[in-house]
DNA sequence: ACTTGACCTGTGTCTTAGACACAGGTCTAA
DNA sequence: TTAGACCTGTGTCTAAGACACAGGTCAAGT
């Protein structure tokens, strides 16, 4: 199998899996003509790789499970320990973006109401310059 | 003013002023020793910066603003225009989180009660590989 | 056999928003 | 004068691929 071929066989492109053959996950062999050939074996792994990414995995993270495993030793334990970690990042990263998504859609209406205004020395924008946010009570 | 003082006046670092400065947002004279000098000008411009990128606009929005209020024009209707782009990005981003924190918080609690199993010929985690999400009726 | 054109390849560079490393310059106190 | 603390600009690094590009491959048509 060639690159475009898994790609789309897996529903990915072919950058995503140049990539993970640049670093390593996947292994394919050079076939005559130069050209990277992946077996079946390399199937498996990719749709491992995807299915980790999926769930929130990053690839160092994908690295690491895959070295395990292939020691023979179950990567059960270190794939619960680090989505634990991956989660507290995402909590912490979805809190941060529902503050943001607030600022913002308070920002936008706010401005809707409010006039344009020339720049002067010292003030660029009084919309983004004036701009706070109202606190709920 | 160096870059250290006023990076610590307005709370942020040294780098990012830096950042900025080698973008061309903030244009410091040089004093004798080579080192750029902030002017007061520069302090209110970087306080802008600030203000912006909290906001959510990112550097390169912060420089088109920049950019259109140094004509004298006012930049509010390109301000509203830009954070109505930046809100919808920032709220397709957070359902994806939602949804990704979903899944990967279902994905511990059900591999908390399986068991490790070790690797095989092409099965690299059985917790990742048999996951599949519960729908919610 | 030759050519055209479609498709494919590997490699190198680009992206964001700074963080970090580092060799060296500056400045203050002793 | 010299030590030490602090500061500087510049260059490199990050994640996860996307994109550009010069060139190779291959089947169909001549």
């Amino acid at each position: 199998m060639k690159v475009a071929e898994l790609s789309k066989s897996l529903g990915t492109t072919a950058d995503t899996v140049r990539y993970y053959t640049r670093l390593g996950l996947l292994k394919p062999a050079k076939s005559v003509n130069g050209y990277k050939s992946y077996s079946n074996k390399e199937v498996s792994r990719l749709k491992f790789i995807l299915s980790a990414r999926n769930l929130g995995f990053s690839v160092a993270d994908i690295k690491q499970i895959l070295n395990e495993s292939e020691d023979g030793t179950s990567a059960c334990p270190l794939v619960r320990s680090l989505i634990k970690e991956r989660l507290e990042e995402t909590e912490k990263q979805f809190q941060a973006m529902l503050a943001l998504r607030g600022k913002m859609s308070s920002a936008l209406s706010q401005w809707e109401e409010m006039e344009d205004k020339a720049p002067t020395a010292n003030m660029v924008c009084h919309l983004i310059e004036n701009f706070e946010q109202i606190k709920k009570a």
